[in-house]
DNA sequence: AGCATTCTCTGACTAAAGTCAGAGAATCGC
DNA sequence: GCGATTCTCTGACTTTAGTCAGAGAATGCT
């Protein structure tokens, strides 16, 4: 029942109720007698929060531990008694193509749209794009010195800001600045690192250039820094020739146009 | 709702209730229902058979074949949804990944055991065994030609019979014979062609063997025939060396055993 | 201070997907 | 021919997994 999948979400460090229900999509009414369900039970303690009297927090107790342990003993018996027929070399096949099927289902479930760069998921992005900078760079990262691109600057008409979601939960951005004179500008691109490799950064470019052309775009560029490498080889292999330097962005050491 | 499983079961040539039924493992009263309830949206037309008055017919109506088509058409939607954001090499990785998985699944969901070799189901397994040899010798196959393997032949004590089932259904099988003053005998390896290269054979093969060597055996033999190559790849990769006729199978070129 | 909002809880209700027992009609096995 | 079995149907009941409306307490906003 749903009972195990709540005991199993609530970890072993406890959480928050309402965490806990955003998490699981949970119905507030429903939560509240799932919960008590397993405090009658004695596998979860229900005390107020020390700074929010509203909020409750839930812990396991130790018989919910025990419990939680037992569960995930069972989710292997399974897991088991599917690999227990097979060879060696058929368990490693099965791993991986399972392992392949999760990635490219997780690729595609990564949505990208158009989104406000003045939400704190934007900032977000940006803020961690800013942060793998700071570590790349050998003079690190600060942004109050590199050509601005602000929330004003990327919102349309002027720009806009795409956003990478999995599942609700912002993994990529990319951005453009639209100029009355010059070539359309791209900036902001990033990707977390827990899903390069899913072929993201190729469809925020793709949609950013896609979306440029509908404005009118002819051209686009960007500058980018030596050791952003994926990138570099992304916009190589999207077409991207690189050209002399066109700005005094500090921190680039690349300039690469494309003619859409 | 299950109405839509129910109707997908149908097919389109319609079937028995009970056979529907036992497919879908649903309980006599509750399948009543929903199939009144089909017939309602006038989906489906029931009609009491032609031999048995008991059991009854199910067939879709036209617009029950509309609606059909038209959940194939949703299930491709979905299908679609997942393919759309990703490339068409990514795509091909996902349909071969799924594809692989689904193969070893279906692999591990083979169960193999000993059963009584004279049930419909071992008799039929033992049919399409002769029937492929049938085919596939130059000279054809006649059971009553070769030496015997009767039902009480393959009766432990005096041997066994193990059948390989996939989800109940019969799809390999495998045989000893015990001698009390000469080696036990393989017989009656026969593995479904739409289940061969999933290590069926092999896993028929080991536990043959195993149970051999559990009954006392020291040596396994058996004949074969030039035209099954797999099964004699099998037997090689499996420590089987092949020695001087030790028989007249009048069907058999080569001779093989293996010392436990 | 006072109104809006947030968080949780309670009670009442619902839909889907069944289970279970028993009955009636048809058929099978001997 | 007849008792046992098979197939289907009906009515009563259950479980799971919720939804919805409203209330009460705490907190935030100004």
């Amino acid at each position: 029942m749903g009972e195990s999948r709540t005991l199993w979400e609530i970890g072993l460090e406890g959480c928050e109720v309402r965490s806990l229900r955003s998490r699981l999509g949970l119905d507030s009414g429903y939560a509240s007698r799932v919960l008590r369900s397993l405090e009658r039970q004695r596998l979860v303690r229900l005390t107020p929060s020390a700074g929010d009297q509203r909020v409750r927090l839930i812990r396991l107790t130790e018989r919910g531990v025990t419990e939680r342990i037992e569960l995930d003993r069972r989710a292997d018996e399974v897991a088991h008694s599917f690999l227990d027929p097979l060879t060696d070399r058929q368990r490693v096949r099965l791993v991986d193509a399972m392992a392949e099927v999760d990635r490219l289902l997780t690729a595609s479930s990564v949505a990208i749209d158009v989104e406000d760069p003045s939400t704190s998921d934007a900032r977000w992005c940006i803020e961690q794009y800013f942060g793998e900078l700071d570590t790349r760079f050998d003079v690190g990262f600060d942004s109050s010195r590199s050509i601005s691109a602000t929330a004003e600057e990327l919102t349309y008409p002027a720009g806009l800001f795409l956003m990478a979601r999995l599942r609700g939960n912002p993994v990529g951005c990319g951005a453009l600045k639209f100029h009355a004179d010059s070539p359309t500008e791209l900036k902001r691109m990033w990707v977390a690192r827990e899903i390069r490799g899913l072929g993201v950064g190729r469809r925020l470019l793709a949609e950013l250039e896609r979306r440029a052309a509908e404005e009118g775009a002819r051209v686009i560029r960007l500058e980018t820094n030596r050791s952003l490498t994926e990138a570099i080889d992304l916009y190589r292999k999207s077409g991207y020739q690189e050209v002399a330097r066109f700005n005094n962005e500090p921190y680039a050491d690349h300039w690469f146009e494309k003619v859409l």
